[in-house]
DNA sequence: ATCGGCTTTGCATCCGGTTGCAAATGGGTT
DNA sequence: AACCCATTTGCAACCGGATGCAAAGCCGAT
């Protein structure tokens, strides 16, 4: 079907070889021969398959992109700036839906048939044994948006959601709020559990200040508004942080359908700065994540481990931001 | 690195070929024989690679799928349903951004060194070259929310953008709205131009009623938010057709900021009934686009072409719907 | 035991490239 | 013209697996 390499080479009258090295980088060949071969090459339209080089140089320039939020819509924002910044380096993704997924086994079976050269697991609720499997299977792996941790197992890319849950706590305390929830994520979600983490310990030291958490059933924005429709029954806090952009946008929804005002009667704060958290109809306060770093960083760090398969496993953490809009009352 | 064939071969003592055939399925092996090589395989780790067999084979069970839509959340519901429905019938989507691309060689070039079995275009802005090129390259493709032709030259499966045009149309005539604007995506999309097309088609019919048309930018909230912003300033119509959800969505943003109520002052009909049209706190009455089904007829017809390679092109088109949500005005 | 027919197995070759090695070529020196 | 060395080229083997073909194995029937 498609021309081979053996075509070109007879119609240039050379050998195998030859033509090979001229598609092959640094490999040795005169001008003359090059112009022979690239002639003949342009007559049949020739292009290398990638996937016979691959099998004696062992590279196929397959990352795989593995996720399982195709739910949230920041992951769009994610996946464009992942397919972009692998395409420009001359990687290609292979994209796996790991939506419902609870076992590593297959996918990783899956991408060792395809010898992917490495894998991105962009997520923050996949548990950490996905990021493991590829690592045990041999694979280099980045774990984006993953759980830091102080003594990594995987690379992983990501904020300290410990610390986030603390500037939201701080956040909430400097507006002079004196009842504050925390309305996250899946409680499976170690990110979740990390924000939770830190903002209910910043808040022990204000025993003065109420606090309550609970928790949405996934990261959506029906999740979000079922949760805050639920706390608005039962004497709620003065402000809520919100395990995601998402959910904040539930939330608001359903306080304002129960005819309060944000944030004058309710505070809210959410996380990640998705681009709908600026729209002007929703114009939420929120912690930003910066999304656009930790997905160069995490390209930088796979590109890295082609080169060295052993690299020590390191955790490279961003500062978030505290981004102010309209859903919190002024500091006071 | 991985384990090979050759090694499950020694290890269970038996030939190549042997372990070869117990790996494909129809071919002759005994239940004896299979069993030998299975526990050898196993205590090996051993799965096979499946570029390697795609050389001789012919098939690598990769799909390219491109798109350029990577700022409309309803393509993060695409790619969901792609990616999943792909999986589920045992073949992997090799992912393609193609933001700011203009021309389709490169993308084809790069696709066909991987030698994916078919291409799906996910997309309804990227021109129509695009498509041709994979099928002049020999690559079974399918085009997704592409542009209906009476005279298809590549598989199209979509809707009838003329005759939601119409549909829209209807619907704003129906309510007895006596001035109604279109409010389109970029002018190039396709898209675009049919729904305009449609929809002026049926208000040619009604010449009492000032009917005038624009458009945004491109396919994003801003976009929609900008353009509704400029149309306010002068005169507006009582209602208009927004190419797509999230131009409605931008443009209902600017109508409440200044000041004016939906649907009392203005109403507004959408497209596509992605996700976020629901949300209670947007209300989005709207076409509904079937793109569970749209996807589903993409990849049987995509699974179809790759034993028949030469199908002859067929559109296939599904009927939209009306949604009746909250900004239209009630029926007269 | 022998035979016939079907199934199972192994051999060898091929898929489309890459690459180590040795032979051939080219250019500059003497 | 002879020689040396660096570059370029081709040969052949290999990457991991599939498959046509012929040989081997198996089964029941005679």
């Amino acid at each position: 079907m498609a021309v081979t390499l053996k075509e070109v080479a007879e119609r240039a009258g050379v050998s195998r070889s030859a033509v090979s090295r001229t598609f092959t980088d640094g490999a040795s060949v005169s001008k003359n021969m090059r112009q022979k071969v690239e002639k003949a090459a342009n007559e049949l339209g020739y292009s290398p398959n990638a996937l016979a080089s691959s099998l004696t140089t062992g590279r196929t320039k397959l990352i795989g992109l593995v996720s399982n939020n195709f739910h949230n819509p920041i992951f769009l924002e994610v996946f464009d700036l992942f397919t972009r910044g692998l395409q420009e380096r001359g990687l290609r993704p292979l994209l796996v839906n790991l939506t419902n997924e609870t076992e590593p086994e297959n996918s990783v079976r899956m991408l060792r048939q395809y010898s992917v050269d490495g894998v991105i697991v962009a997520s923050s609720t996949l548990p950490p044994r996905f990021s493991r499997a590829f690592r045990d299977a041999g694979v280099p792996v980045v774990n984006s948006f993953g759980r830091y941790s102080s003594a990594p197992e995987v690379h992983v890319v990501g904020v300290d959601n410990v610390e986030c849950g603390r500037m939201a706590a701080l956040e909430l305390l400097d507006r002079g709020y004196k009842s504050v929830g925390f309305l996250g994520g899946p409680e499976t979600a170690t990110s979740t559990q990390d924000r939770l983490q830190g903002f209910g310990a910043e808040l022990a030291k204000h025993p003065d200040i109420r606090f309550s958490h609970s928790f949405a059933q996934d990261y959506s924005f029906v999740a979000g508004r079922r949760e805050m429709q639920r706390l608005l029954r039962d004497s709620p806090a003065e402000a809520y942080f919100c395990g995601d952009d998402i959910l904040s946008i539930g939330a608001l929804s359903a306080v304002q359908d129960a005819g309060l005002k944000v944030p004058q009667d309710i505070g809210l704060i959410g996380f990640n700065d998705m681009e709908m958290a600026g729209w002007e109809n929703i114009s939420l306060t929120t912690i930003r994540q910066p999304v656009q770093e930790i997905i160069n960083s995490s390209l930088e760090l796979i590109v890295a481990m082609l080169d060295q398969p052993d690299r020590y496993p390191e955790a490279r953490l961003f500062p978030c931001t505290v981004v102010e809009r309209s859903t919190l009352r002024p500091r006071s």
